[in-house]
DNA sequence: GCCAAGTTTGGCAATTTTGTCAAATACGAA
DNA sequence: TTCGTATTTGACAAAATTGCCAAACTTGGC
């Protein structure tokens, strides 16, 4: 494995390792949203959800496309539901027993 | 969904959005290693190496066993594999076109 | 008991990530 | 063009993560 490819990989899991960005993943994982729409979902500042989604973006997790003033962004990848659905197997699993 | 919960799934994901933990649990998933063995793979310090483990224990995706003065660590979840398919997919995507 | 090998823990500086404000940009409507 | 709404970017302090050293455990063998 090589080191630039690692750190791709990294990259992409970082991208979601953070309560705002996990919380938005699965909102788009619903449908399309714009900034504002999000914002609303996670609070905290507008530019905050905007660096959020760039990081998001950069990683690979979404795509974005403009529609009048608004940016929407959607899911870039089907695989989210399958990565969630593993996270959360091992976190009610470790919140069970933190020993 | 509760906070508590979205912050122990953010603690299972952070817990391999580092380039040596990736490399451990990658090494794991072909079977049981000392925390001697996986600084070998890896570097760093012993003790660095070392509490790599601890967090990806505390998180849930490893488990440990005492073998004599060693300590193996193994995987305790099926799901890497998935996990990582889904990773490699959008790391590949995303390094083809950084823009 | 004592020693050596393997591992973990505590402390701490260096680095990275995060969040907010202010300023800048993009776009449609009047 | 000018205004108003939506979003992004830059700068910077606060917070979290990382990595190394030294010291402390733990276990098996003598």
């Amino acid at each position: 494995m090589q080191v630039a490819m690692v750190q791709d990989q990294v990259r992409v899991i970082k991208a979601l390792a953070h309560p705002a960005r996990l919380e938005i993943a699965r909102a788009l994982a619903e449908g399309e949203k714009s900034v504002g729409d999000l914002q609303a979902l996670v609070g905290g500042d507008l530019s905050t959800v905007s660096k959020h989604l760039t990081l998001m973006r950069r990683a690979g997790w979404i795509d974005c496309r403009k529609h009048g003033q608004q940016v929407l962004y959607r899911l870039a990848c089907a695989c989210l539901p399958t990565f969630l659905r593993c996270i959360d197997e091992i976190a009610v699993r470790s919140s069970d027993c933190d020993c």
